[in-house]
DNA sequence: GTGGTCTAGACCACA
DNA sequence: GTGGTCTAGACCACA
């Protein structure tokens, strides 16, 4: 978990780090308790400030998906995972919308939307890493 | 054109006037060398600041979309339009990529992914205006 | 004459036109006390404003390299040729001092700047027309 | 590095600047993945406006030369050398070319241009200060 | 601390 | 009329 942060993505790396937390609880692998890896850990095994990775801590605590014991550290909260499901869905709802929406002002025609979702649907890839070869076949 | 331009978006105005700019030579409503409005107008229409729109309309030049004539105005270059397409589609894919990479993280199952795509394939609307209903509907 | 203005070309039209003015005075084309195209027949013939034509005319005027008989015409002064000649090798000598200046800031050999020296001193080019392909092939 | 700013000159600041950048990277004074000096910083030292340093860094990113690191700072590209000289190479030629053709259409001598390059070619000095005494002397 | 966005407005070059 | 440059300064996102 948190090894596909990517800092010249244009997605902010608190935002990356916020969403593998989430996409994690959703697939369940982060579980209902389970502890977190300290700032501290997570700040030197990332190379990523420490401000930001307590950034992204601070937010999911604010958003209910994780609790802070002081002293002990930062779990999940036990019903997380159905809100996490909600909450991701409702943003992929939100974005697939805009980049439809983009691609049929630029009057893309829908049978190459639907070809361009098919490929990503083959895949298993990181969302903030490099285009895989497949997608960069794509955009030529 | 360009009525579109929401300033509550997260979407910067600037890039929201340069996609609006795109969108309509990819899809043959700008016409190669067409003049565009001049930057004064659109700022008074608009009710948006010069310095913005004319951000903008550098940045489009940059690209290789738009050249100026001085103290004529700006224009739609003649070779526009096909860069213009192959960048959108280019963008087009990059976001489909990551956004269903996203989904893929958080376990959504495909099935679910493919009945979001199908309803906004079926309409018609602001990439940054305000979601459609039936696109809400989606999020509960 | 006049014929090689490039609305296109990064330098303005009213350089060009005052350029080709004095290029043709220095170069003797342009005889002491010659008439000039009118303003309106240029404007018609090059397709450029009016205004555009006067101005370059005034400056020129101003400079001392042409005089006006109203209702006449514009004409060229009879001591026009020496001044012209070293106000041209004035603006030579500045420009290649700039582009020569850059060139050594950039750390470009001595070597490649009289290389590419040797082959525009063997053209005969509109200077603010397309580059020739001789030109190009340097740029590679 | 980007002390040589002259406010008075007829070329912009911002592109004063972005040549200052572009030369010491094809120099090899400022080295691929380098930090600059921060816009605020810059600012201050040199008494230019923010806005005027942001917009120069703004172009060379785009350009490709350097890259933004969200809070952190703008890096010199690990390319950028090789692109950098190649690009200078051609601003080189372009305006050599302009010069010559110049001189050719005012048709000075051949000879007169060989002579004023050769000075230059044996100064080393600021493109945008004033003019050294040795080509003071050639205008003359 | 870092850079990015946007507004407001002066002033200029150009056609 | 057209766009370009530059300053000043507010406010924000990010690390």
């Amino acid at each position: 978990m948190l090894e596909k942060i990517n800092i010249r993505s244009s997605v902010p790396v608190y935002v990356q780090i916020e969403n593998e937390v989430r996409f994690a609880i959703a697939a369940g692998k982060l579980k209902p308790e389970e502890k977190l890896p300290s700032v501290r850990e997570l700040s030197e095994r990332l190379e990523i400030n420490p401000n930001t990775i307590a950034k992204s801590f601070r937010d999911l605590e604010m958003m209910g998906y994780l609790y802070t014991l002081r002293g002990r550290g930062i779990f999940v909260d036990a019903k997380a995972r159905d809100k996490c499901k909600r909450d991701c869905r409702r943003a992929v709802v939100k974005r697939l919308h805009e980049v439809i929406a983009e691609a049929r002002a630029a009057s893309m025609p829908r049978t190459e939307v639907n070809e361009i979702v098919k490929v990503c649907q083959g895949l298993d890839s990181n969302p903030y890493g490099e285009l895989p070869k497949e997608i960069q076949a794509l955009t030529r």
